[in-house]
DNA sequence: GGTTTTTCCATGCACCCGCATCGAAAAGGC
DNA sequence: GCCTTTTCGATGCGGGTGCATGGAAAAACC
């Protein structure tokens, strides 16, 4: 029976627990202050970043599942911050636009959401360790190999 | 208005991304084997470790919310992996206790627990890079001061 | 062109979470 | 002892998630 060694148990701990603190506080932020949770900025700044999208690749840009961003896409439309649109050349599917509406809250949310990583994260470690722990997240930053 | 570091954001992406990445390996390996999610595990290992204990202990100790605990029990309890007694110098709690299935069960989870942890995280960070990860993520690792 | 396979997106269902709140017991104030 | 406050734990409700599946369009195959 493999044991793993006790550095990478103690990494381990440390690295769930972090971020779900650091997530924890983010998320915290953004609702005491009536906004919407960190995952619709990512879709907001996605669209706005790269124009009309479709579902599929927002989807693969943030990496989370299919049924995820159908049903997130359906809030952020109920919400009026998107738009669906019959997509021209696949009649399968839609492609989403920021609304005017969209656009404002992408904007009304940064200051807040940027407010709360420094304090969650940038003012807890030092520019070089941050660097530094950058560097090191960077393999375990993408999925594990196709298990 | 504040505008994080570049570090502090590429940090910041990083560890949210290799915590949920981590994570989710762990569950999905759990999961494929019919077996408890991670939580459980934490629970049996803590009632091993300290015998019986009441949930409002467990719940400290586990840095998770109440409500969630109190149904992590039921749930626990219904699957037979412990068993609530209870308690002796107060009337308002119980005490929880393994069972022998709770028992047997932390130990049929931890090889496949401590394999997934050693593929997640072991196999793909050099056993200093590690340390230095732990002791990075350390500041991180606690709640952010009380908002 | 017709058939099979794959892609794209939605959704029913069961489960889990977060919030607020509740009832009951203990602790504290006097 | 009595009253207020705090602690302990459960739960109804709205809502989000994961899984499996569904239906429709496109692509691939022959």
């Amino acid at each position: 029976m493999v044991m793993p060694a006790a550095t990478t148990l103690l990494a381990w701990t440390r690295l769930l627990r972090a971020a779900e603190c650091a997530s924890q506080h983010c998320a915290d932020t953004l609702r005491k202050l009536g906004l919407p949770p960190p995952e619709w900025y990512d879709v907001l700044l996605a669209l706005e970043r790269s124009g009309a999208q479709r579902p599929r690749d927002l989807q693969a840009a943030l990496g989370v599942e299919q049924y995820a961003i159908s049903r997130l896409l359906d809030r952020m439309v109920k919400a009026g911050l998107l738009e669906r649109r019959p997509c021209p050349d696949d009649a399968r599917g839609h492609t989403i636009r920021l609304t005017i509406e969209g656009l404002e809250m992408r904007a009304a949310m940064w200051p807040v959401y940027a407010e709360a990583i420094e304090v969650a994260l940038g003012a807890r470690v030092a520019e070089e360790d941050r660097t530094a722990l950058a560097r090191l997240l960077a393999p375990l930053a993408e999925p594990v190999s196709a298990a």
